[in-house]
DNA sequence: AAGTTAATAGTAATAGTTACTGTTATGTTT
DNA sequence: AAACATAACAGTAACTATTACTATTAACTT
């Protein structure tokens, strides 16, 4: 059988620039929004479409919030940190990844991506 | 004000020992379904408010599937191993804390909880 | 230029969860 | 023990994030 053929899409590419501009780890919604200034009847469906393409293929990563996906343009290896009194995300800096790898090692599964997520309050939520 | 008053209920226990009395982590509608064998009239709305009462107080812990909430018994510390093929969760063996400890105080977060999960194929899975 | 079909806009449907409402049961006060 | 106050309940409606559907459009192939 043929490989998939995926077609260029002025969509896809914007929602990828879109994502890929902000820090936020914006939700669907917001990419939808943000999106929309730049192609205004763009479809939330397609919206939704496009950034679960451009997790599979790997170019966005996908993120689990209390009760919503969040996605994240920066693929590069690092953590988050997620404020439970403003619902922010911020990314941290990694610990040693071999501490991992080593423990991965360990176990009878072939472990394919690590997450570490802490929660808390953060330095605005603190100080105010 | 007064401190709020949580009565004792009959269902709410039940639903803590049916969560208690698993390894599966479930999710609302797995406690729900095994709850009825034992309160057949049980209401699904009531599960799900006392699910989360009982986080609320700590007696058991809240994860994040990929679209749904799933529960844990077990509130002592231990990490996560998800398999993406079969979508099984398996508690693994804890990395020294420590580790997590000396990493926050490098930050100017108040960092209530860490977790660490980890996703891959588990041994089953791979077998079969 | 014509043909193929991935991708789209728009909308309907689904699923997990929460909110509401009248009734029941738990714990307290007479 | 009886009356009371209200947390919790069963049953159901509403909400919300996400997916599915459908007719049309547009990207690539021949
Ligand atoms: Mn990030
Ligand atoms: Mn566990
Ligand atoms: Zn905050
Ligand atoms: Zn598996």
């Amino acid at each position: 059988m043929e490989p998939i053929k995926q077609r260029y899409s002025h969509q896809r590419e914007t929602i990828l620039q879109v994502v890929q501009s902000t820090l936020v780890h914006p939700n669907a919604d917001w990419v939808y929004k943000e999106t929309r200034k730049i192609i205004p009847n763009i479809s939330l469906g397609t919206v939704y479409r496009n950034l679960n393409q451009l997790v599979e293929s790997g170019r966005i990563l996908k993120l689990k919030d209390e009760a919503m996906v969040r996605y994240d343009g920066n693929t590069g290896q690092h953590d988050h940190f997620r404020c439970s009194k403003c619902g922010k995300w911020y990314d941290v800096e990694l610990i040693d990844q071999s501490i991992f790898k080593s423990f991965a090692e360990k176990h009878d599964f072939r472990i394919e991506s690590f997450n570490l997520e802490l929660e808390g309050t953060c330095k605005n939520c603190l100080d105010s």
